[in-house]
Formats: C-alpha cells, structure tokens, sequence
DNA sequence: GTCGTGGCTTCACATCTACGAAACAGTGGC
DNA sequence: GCCACTGTTTCGTAGATGTGAAGCCACGAC
C-alpha cells in the first residue's frame, strides 16, 4: 500500500479520512505549525523544509511498519511459528518445511519434487504423502487469510486469499 | 516503558540491543549521516538539530504507540512476585524461574528444554515434571489475564490472554 | 460427444508421540 | 498438625505423520 504524503495543517480532513481507512501517510509540516497528537502507527511527519533524503526514509520506514502490520505476507519463525500481523498458528515439522519453501518462492510456483524434498530431505515416503501435508497446511493457514494456489502438473503456489482481506481490513 | 534517545551512529550497538528487547527509542541523527534503515513500530528519529518540541513530539509518539503495541506484560520481582497493573500473585520458586524464561522470550516459543533448564540449572528432575510445573503456572497466573500456549513438539509461549482483556478494560 | 487416464483432493484409518491432568507422597516451615 | 512446595506415577486425550482408497475433474484419444 502505497504510503500517501500531505500537508499539515491544510489537508486536516483528509488526513482523518486516511486515518479511519487505516492509510499510511506522511506529513508535511508547515515551518512553524506544531505536529499533531500522535496518530497511529502508520502516520509520520517531518518538519519542512526537509531534504528529499529524509522524506524517503519516512516513506520507507511508514511502508515497511504498514507491511508488518498489515502482512503481505506472513513470517515463519524458526520455531515453527508461522505470524500475520498480531494473528499466529503454529505448524508441525513437517509443515513448517513445506511452507518455508513455499514462502521462499511467494507468490511463484514451487514444484511437487523441490516441496517433497524440503519436507523430507532424508527422502519422502509414499507419494500420497505431499499430498495430504499440502491439505492440512491449507486447512491452517486459511484463517491467517492465505491460500496455497495447485497449478495443475506443475506444483503448488502460495498467495494471499482473497475472502479474508476484507473481514481483516474491516 | 521510557523512550530512550540515543545518538546515531554513535550508539549503534545500543540501538540493537534496545530494538532486542523491545525498547522504545527515538535515534537523533546527527547533521550528516543517513537515518538507518527502517526499525520497529517503536523506533523514530529526528536529524540534529533539533527543537524541543518537535522532539518532544516524536517521544510522545513513540510512547503512544508502545503503550498501544506492546502487549503489557507483567513484571517478576527478585522475590517471586508478579505483578500487572494492581493485580499480583506470588509464584514459588521453580515456577517463578520458568516465568522468567517465558518472560524474557515473551510473545514467542521457549523450548522445553531451555525451560527446564531455567527450572532446575542443577539438571531436571523427572520429565513430567515440567509438565506439571507449567500447568500450576497457568492456573497461577490465568487471574492476571495471561496465558501460556502450547506448540506442540516445539515448547510454550506466553502471552496476554484475550477473554480476560475485555474484562479488565470493563 | 464419451471414454480413459493422470493428477489432485479428500476422507478414513492406524500408529506413535507429546502433552494435560489428577492423585498421591515426601519435605520443610510455621 | 497444617499447609505450601515439590516431584512422581498414572491415565486419558489430542496432535502429528503416513497409508490406502474413493472420488472429482480436466484433457486428450477416439
């Protein structure tokens, strides 16, 4: 989400109206006017004049707290704790493995053979196998909002779902 | 939680130990320098100079939003005693030294073996043990509205209890 | 079209392990 | 003695992993 710059105070209204819609935004603020009370975290301000430079890392450090907040995509812990947001389920072994090598290749296609040997680097037992893994991982990760995609002869893609964005958002 | 100002980057290390433990911290970056990359929710900076207020601005932020984002944990005194907000119960020893483990790690797994050790550094008594020391610790502190969840064959996580939130702010 | 096949999904079940909980007993302080 | 703390035994349950089998569906052969 594209992070949205205005000034302060003349833009006061639309900067509510970003803020109930839970918009990052930065600030401008005019040379002697005073920064308004902390808002969320996903607002910041600077102080004009301000140099190109540190307008930019405002904007990336606002994208990257509204990236964190309202994940993309999730974070796999090394202990197998897979987090969106304040959300978390946690994923057995074997799971843990299928989805760090999905989460490596997000949004792209991973095939049945490099997720089989992810999960079981020692050599994967029956075939049928992936398969049932790849059910249950779509079964606990639905309610953190992501979906894992099957490209058909091709392999498996994770993505975020569709459905849950909105109940999330609101 | 104090914010905490340091100077950058000539506190470079302190800034990662602070962001470690989950410190809030306002960097003041002096005349020249890049502001470091993007830190957490609870990590701002201004550029030097600076006037008062629009520092004092920016620890206001920070202070409001670890107020909003860090789950309140609760502190353990020297002697056993855990205590959130007036609430407080006290804890024997071997649970108030599991409590410390989870403590230190809060929000995310401690492995059974690292909690056991914390338990008893002279070397664990039985398996179950532990088991059992964790469910009297839940049951000891579920009064202050925390709670310390499972991951299975990974260890425990302690974290704010969600029932009782509504209760308390009631 | 319809038929067959491969690829994938899903269910039902079996096995094994980890964890939860109760009950009990020993120890030491008061 | 009474009570808090600790540790052990024991049993029950839930989760993790794998296998087999049934079924669905797209796609190509015919």
């Amino acid at each position: 989400m594209d992070v949205v710059l205005l000034h302060w105070p003349l833009e006061r209204d639309r900067r509510t109206a970003l803020a109930a819609q839970g918009c990052p935004r930065l600030l401008l603020i005019d040379a002697e006017e005073a920064p308004p009370l902390p808002g969320d975290c996903l607002e910041d301000w600077v102080r004009l004049p301000a140099s190109q430079g540190d307008i930019d890392a405002r904007v990336a450090a606002i994208a990257h707290r509204a990236a964190s907040h309202v994940a993309e995509r999730p974070v796999l812990d090394p202990d197998g704790v897979l987090r969106c947001g304040s959300d978390w389920v946690s994923l057995p072994p074997v799971e843990a493995r299928l989805l760090e090598s999905l989460l490596n290749r997000f949004g792209a296609v991973v095939s049945r053979e490099a997720l089989a040997r992810s999960g079981w680097p020692a050599g994967a037992p029956g075939r049928n196998a992936l398969d049932v893994h790849v059910l249950r991982l779509r079964r606990r990760i639905a309610p953190l909002g992501f979906v894992i995609k099957t490209v058909r002869s091709r392999g498996y893609l994770l993505e975020r779902g569709t459905a849950l964005l909105a109940v999330e958002s609101a």
